[in-house]
DNA sequence: CATGAATGAGTTTTCATTCAT
DNA sequence: CATGAATGAAAACTCATTCAT
């Protein structure tokens, strides 16, 4: 009879590669010990994934779905521009400290020397990239979202909505990392403070960045 | 006796080393190719440097000189604040373009798994954090610029110089890491077109987040 | 799965290595080669032993084992001093013989540059140096038979029971290492011919010993 | 013009090649090591010394030397047979206190493993064997002296001269470990209390080995 | 089929020896 | 000739992957 992993057990390798693989990198992960972890067999490792980088795919995928969940629910509520941004960063703060992981497994594909990610576009529109099939969406949504709000007079006029959704996105990055990969946030304590990390500040971080991008996006002569 | 090695031996070495290290992280690097590929004997690797870590930190240090060296003289061209601004844009551009794999490789130290850096700080002052002695002077310095250019009134009175110099600071290196990293070239491609990395597009990427950090700085109240 | 290794195969690999241990010392011998004589793999080595030094420590505590198995039986055999005396050097004759790889072993960590051996103490009783590990059994039992038989006046009154017992383990070690080690066996040779060390030789060997001993305890006034 | 190395340098590349051998063995000892702490470059090692061997073999030589002065000092001194072990007694005491390393390297060559030494025999009268050359005079010398005492009645008239040369000679060897080897020397305070290696304590050992030897050269029946 | 022990290529590191200067 | 830097074979150890049970 087959004996197929249970959902449990599956959650359980995944829950554990992503963590070994965000911490140490994909080439600095450790096949055996995550499966030692796991609590399965090697052999089931590779019954399941390919190989290393099958698992480390399959690994990133659901770190992205999570964060694609988390962008697809601020999206969801809805809102003016702005009120959509300020749910975006305050999301994105509890997601960074709730699984700070994928955030951080995000990271490490970002990194040269990751492997190439073996991820099926779902819609396979494009040029294939990896850059495209994670950040494609946001990317599109984002550029969409500013070219209404040029249009509506919300945003300034003369800004480039592909550029600045580029710009926009980067503060987003930067604030994930900022709370959960360890060098991002010495550097964010560095420039804003010990405590600057710890969520009783999240409120004060979110106002000032709300303000930075605000005044980004208004400009002076709207 | 033989000749010890030539300056432009260790330059290659170390160049060489920089570009494998940044290409393929700390742990994906190998010591036995740097060697070959540098032209010298692996003994060689291990007379002038104590193992591979110590290799990868002088790599690092070179990068972070360079890196150093492109904001000093940002710095002493001196100007207003947004000039010096445009001006670190500037010279960010063609310093990424020209050395990626500084870039790149200072972009493999915020991966966790990197191994923990032998640097000597210069100014033994703080928590000697690695990213205190990367960040430091530039987290100080944005700070300030920002502090006298709100009591001049040049910006917003209501931004915060720490977080907003964090912002800033951010969208710098998210710069670096379009012009030098081949994921975040793609996603900027994604975002702006694929000429956007193009030389030719510099002047008008540098145009857009002028105008964005204007605006963010100058808010609409001033 | 695999079949874990046998016994058989187990005891291959620590029969080789105490070989290669005891014939080129600790730092001499070469774990690749001690694998593959054995007909296994080298991460077969590394998945039963720790280290070069954990499985040098195992192949010492399995020689350590032995003597001191042929040290108990002695003692339980039981007898006066001298019948003892005369059962142990028979005894260490035969054993050196049979397995001279153990003996030599045991010199092996005599020598300085011999690594710091793991081994856990019985009975944590001392400073817990190797060598107390090591002769400690030996040396209080010895101790105390000098001790009895000079309060019985089995042997000279002016002994110290300490220094006695010292001498007399020295012969023995040195004759162990006569039978089983080759520099001191060719001593052996030069001083007491060409057939010291052959059998047929033993009980004439051992003969002279008890005479050297026996005078050496009893003294001439008893 | 030739700058061959002086007097004192030599003696400096021994003394330190010494030392590294007496405390590493000959496969722990590093060359380079050695050329550097004793002010001299590798080159000229190689040009003064075959190889490795070639300089180990030389500094056992001089150690064998060391020891063979002191016993031909000894011998010098003439006296009884009891008064010459007595005075060879004292002056091993001394000579494995001021020259321990001489003694750790004479330890070193019974060690298997240990490269075959390059000796030239001064005399070719035997076999050729290491021990022979080493250890042949006192061999000789001890029996001779024993047969002499035995024909004059100083000692037992059932001693074997050459076994109890022998063991004599095994009583010595022992002694010299365990002034000067570590492990031999951990063994011997187990035997003989903390201090019993401390020079005070060098008389009252000494008077204990003499009773120990004497018993056992004039037995109870002279 | 699942297991997980074994495999062995690949990696870092050392060091005896050479040889250009 | 002396130098001592360079060499590179060799050794310890790791770990992705296989496959007998």
């Amino acid at each position: 009879m087959l004996k197929p992993l249970t959902q449990e057990q599956i959650e359980r390798i995944i829950e554990t590669a992503i963590r070994h693989f965000a911490d140490r990198g994909f080439a600095g992960a450790n096949i055996n010990k995550i499966a030692t972890e796991s609590g399965v067999s090697v052999g089931v490792l590779y019954k399941y994934y390919q190989d290393k980088t099958g698992l480390f795919t399959v690994c990133v995928q659901q770190s992205l779905d999570y964060l694609d969940a988390v962008f697809r629910e601020t999206q969801a509520a809805g809102g003016t521009l702005m009120e959509m941004i300020e749910n975006l960063i305050r999301r994105s703060q509890q997601a960074a400290r709730e699984h700070p992981e994928y955030f951080r497994l995000y990271h490490q594909i970002t990194v040269s020397g990751a492997p190439v990610l073996r991820m099926e576009a779902e819609h396979v529109d494009g040029s294939g990239s990896v850059a495209e099939l994670i950040e494609g969406r946001s990317a599109g949504l984002y550029r969409q979202l500013l070219q209404e709000a040029k249009d509506s007079g919300e945003v300034r006029g003369d800004l480039d909505p592909a550029a600045f959704a580029f710009f926009f996105d980067n503060l987003m990055m930067m604030l994930h990392f900022a709370y959960a990969c360890d060098y991002y946030q010495e550097r964010f304590r560095l420039y804003c403070g010990e405590d600057a990390a710890d969520e009783k500040k999240d409120e004060e971080v979110r106002g000032q960045l709300m303000r930075f991008i605000e005044g980004a996006f208004r400009g002076e002569n709207r």
